[in-house]
DNA sequence: CGACAATTTGAGGCGCGTCAAGTGCCGTGG
DNA sequence: CCACGGCACTTGACGCGCCTCAAATTGTCG
């Protein structure tokens, strides 16, 4: 099986995606290292691996999780299209977190070091980086802040409004038609830190006020206005992000 | 008032920081705009401030938080000396959080661009930053962990086990006689998604079966052990940060 | 001594957790 | 073809952890 070329990779035309030099994009491709698929919940990184190396996102979902020694588990971040994955141990350091896919998905490696070669050989690229790198922290933030003080149906709010915009801009049509959604209600639970059962129940009461939907695995947004007055957004949450390549 | 030179930087003995050339410290003097000297309990950057600059925090302890429109609290994390501050919006973007202090508190001023300069002059500085602003996201995500699947008791055991390291690493004592502890009830209660009543039960429950000790600014670990057990601490949590200069 | 903030404690209630069962939708195999 | 098991989802009953309300206590500073 061939693997596709950097200059080649279908998530450079997407609007959400930056502008890259030929000369970087090559750079890039000479840290590439090769490719990885995986199905349906199948784990990339497990939690406490050593020396995990350093992936990107190529297609389908993923997430970023921590487990405590009794089996609670919660969800750090959802991983979509064009995510940065393993920056934060530093080499030789143990995983802080385990990685586990949604759907198959499609990952491209790099080797640890690489995030060194790259600051080395283009300080625009390592600017980059940094900077989504700090962007995906923020988004840990909101997320601390909808499990610290929301309740239930904001933060199921909050949550479908964040997810269905990422998804939303990773697609042609602009979400008119649903995005894909591959949660199940335990994923949901796990990334808002609420029980598997109080989420369904809340769900339920916020599709059959008509605020949204989800079947057949997509989402669809029903009353945009109403979630966000219920999530507390005043403008319109996070711009989206600038990811690499 | 005379301000100090980065090469005289108090921080840069602590064996907890790295080595720098001469070179990279005359390069970050030469980024560093002025300094700023607070009190306590007062606000260095606004939620929702357009175009904060760059701050490292030289001496004292403060806090990141979010509020949401009816005034409830998350402090997203604490920070102390050697932490850097603001990384997270890009340029032009407005602060995504509020940064108050907790005690008097001197920070080194840098205009929002020189993330961009530090980058360009100095590769390895560039690195050194993507991998503190990783390690600080790490932090947010044991929180994350905590606030979304601890207990009370555990998500208190555990902010004092990290903090009480934190605040030991700064001192020449490891922490014998204590660490300097500024923080009120109500922001532990806030740093935890708990209210102030229910955090200031768990932790007189804590403090009467010997775990710890909190008096006159002070906190002292008297049962470190059983702190951690209750956290689920199998290790010894994170490895300290080795932030710049 | 009075004002005020931080801490402490009690009483009562609600949101969300746990337990338990049931439904619907597969995919597999007899 | 239907029986079957498994998994996600759904719903009800009940209990507990944490929240809210209220008030007293302590320490600090003018």
């Amino acid at each position: 099986m061939t693997e596709t070329r950097c200059a080649d990779c279908p998530l450079r035309p997407l609007p959400l995606f930056l502008e890259h030099s030929t000369d970087e994009v090559d750079l890039v491709q000479s840290l590439k290292r090769r490719e990885v698929r995986l199905e349906a919940d199948e784990t990339l990184i497990h939690e406490g691996q050593t020396d995990a190396p350093l992936y990107t996102l190529r297609e389908g979902w993923a997430f970023r999780y921590k487990t405590l020694s009794d089996g609670r588990r919660q969800i750090l971040s959802f991983l979509l299209a064009g995510d940065f994955i393993g920056v934060q141990q530093k080499m030789g350091d143990a995983a802080a977190h385990g990685v586990d896919t949604l759907t198959p998905a499609l990952f491209c490696v790099f080797q640890r070091d690489s995030l060194w070669e790259l600051h080395r050989r283009s300080p625009t690229m390592g600017f980059n980086i940094t900077w989504l790198t700090a962007h995906e922290e923020s988004l840990v933030d909101d997320t601390l802040l909808s499990v610290g003080r929301r309740s239930a149906e904001e933060r199921i709010a909050m949550l479908l409004i964040l997810l269905f915009k990422r998804a939303a801009a990773l697609q042609k049509n602009d979400g008119a038609n649903g995005v894909p959604f591959p949660l199940t209600q335990q994923h949901i639970a796990d990334g808002l830190g609420l029980s598997l059962v109080h989420t369904n129940k809340t769900l339920r009461k916020l599709e059959r006020r008509g605020l949204h939907r989800i079947a057949d695995g997509r989402l669809f947004m029903r009353d945009v206005k109403a979630l966000a007055r219920l999530a507390d957004l005043f403008g319109d949450g996070h711009p989206p992000p600038r990811p690499l390549i």
